[in-house]
Formats: C-alpha cells, structure tokens, sequence
DNA sequence: CAGGATCCTCTATGATACTG
DNA sequence: CAGTATCATAGAGGATCCTG
C-alpha cells in the first residue's frame, strides 16, 4: 500500500484495518469462491475436489484449490487424503466452519428481507442520473 | 466471466452467483472501504465528506467517492449538499442502512469469539507445511 | 471543500499445460 | 483424480492535477 514510513497518521489505520477480526472475517467470507465453498459444504456435508469443482461450476482449477488450501489453514475445514489408486481427497467442515454457517444465515436473512428495497433504489437512483444527468 | 453459450451447465452458476442476495449483499460488506464508512457512520451518525476521509484514513479520494456513490445508490446513505460557500456535502445512513448494522455486529461477535482460533489454526498449519515441508 | 478526470501500477484470477 | 507450475491480462485501486 505504498506507505513510506512505518508510523505516522496511517500507523492507527493499519492497525484498526488490518488487526480487527470483523475486518478479517469479512475479508474470508467476502470472498466469492471462498463462501461458496463453505456454504456447498454446509449443504452437502462431505466433497470431494471434483464434486465441489462441479458444483461451483465456474470456478477454475487453480481459485478452487487456492481457497480450500486458505479455508484449511484456517481451520475451517478439514482435507482428508485417501490414498487408493486414483487418489481420492474429501473435504469437510469443522465445527469452527459449520459454526459459520450460522452466522452466514443472518446474512442471508438481511438479504432476502432487504435486497428488493436496494434494487428499488438503485433503479431510482439511475432513473434520475440518466435521464436528468448533470448539466 | 468467457461463458461461451448463454445455456449449458454454466448457466445454473451465473444464476446463482449474480443474482443470488445473499451473494450480492457480501460483495458490498465484504468491500473494505464500504463496510468502513458503514461502520463510521453507524457510530457517529452524520459524517461530512472531509470528516470521513479523515476517519477512514488511507482511503484515496478517488475510493471513497465511489464508495460513497455505490452506497448512496444502494439506498444505504444519503447526500445531502449544503451549497454554502465552500460547499458543504453530508453523509448520512439511511434506515436500512442502520439495518445493515445489526446486521454487521452478528459478523463482529463471531469474529470476536472465534478468530483466536482461527489464527490456532494458522500457526499450526504454518508450522506443519514450514518445517516438515513437502519431500 | 468536495469532488471529477487521468494516468499508471500492481494484483487477483483465468487459461493452459503437465504430473504423481 | 487432484492437483502444481507458468503465462497472460483485465481491472481494482492509488497518485496526481484540476475545478465549481
């Protein structure tokens, strides 16, 4: 982020930014691939690489692997290696994970309450800077 | 996102991406400077633009502008220009903005009793994969 | 004071090819 | 099957200059 000296007025910034665990987890559960992996595996339960590959369809190889590696460093879920002559790779949620998902639903419960009032807005909003632009 | 055709098994995916709410509403929250001015202005309530680039600190100018107006068009704050003689601009969150509050302190509760252990998690995983690294 | 308009630079992410 | 490694690129975001 291009700032010179370690301290200074942004020294407070950084810290408030990057310190703060609301700051962190919105940062995980922002992610586009990373809270739909979490919620494809709060659904399913167990999955397997190609399975959560399928069902998040669009995802690419290298974002898929990328998240599952970040959401098991994190403990929010688990990889379990089965050796047999493909080699079989499942993943799960932890308790830390699924209690996540709780959490998720109250997002979800805003959402679905309160998304058609943005939707309202937006189209307002537009509808006065199209038509009535600035001069 | 390079979809070829419209249909096909990608089709099922944009739909539930793009237009799913809950996923909508995470890709406001989940932006850093969005979620920032939310919370600023949830504690004090009416907030000048200068006052806001002073409290979000390391936000450009150019940032908080348009955060400002995805906000704004969102229906979460309004703008309220006061043409005095340096022009005065206040900001302010609407009532669903303040819904979206609530909202966010269910995320700062999970994240304040579970984030310890999500760094537990880190450091164990770091330590695994740094030491005994991969043969 | 509160931005608008530009330019420029990284970073995140996708596509592709290869492997145990 | 479940990845790893590499390359290429769009776009987010910062710095800077200018104005009503």
């Amino acid at each position: 982020m291009g700032v010179s000296t370690a301290d200074g007025p942004t020294a407070r910034f950084d810290a408030f930014v990057a310190s703060c665990p609301s700051r962190r987890l919105l940062e995980t559960i922002g992610d586009k691939w990373a809270s739909l992996v979490i919620v494809a595996l709060g659904l399913e339960g167990r999955m397997r690489y190609s399975e959560l590959s399928a069902r998040i369809a669009g995802v690419s190889q290298k974002m898929l692997t990328q998240t599952l590696r970040g959401l098991e460093r994190d403990g929010l879920l688990t990889r379990t290696v089965t050796p047999s002559v493909p080699v079989r790779v499942d993943y799960e949620l932890t308790p830390l994970g699924l209690s996540l998902i709780e959490t998720l639903r109250h997002l979800k419960e805003w959402a679905e309450a309160h998304m058609a009032e943005v939707d309202r807005a937006r189209e307002e909003y537009d509808r006065k800077n199209d038509s009535a632009g600035r001069s």
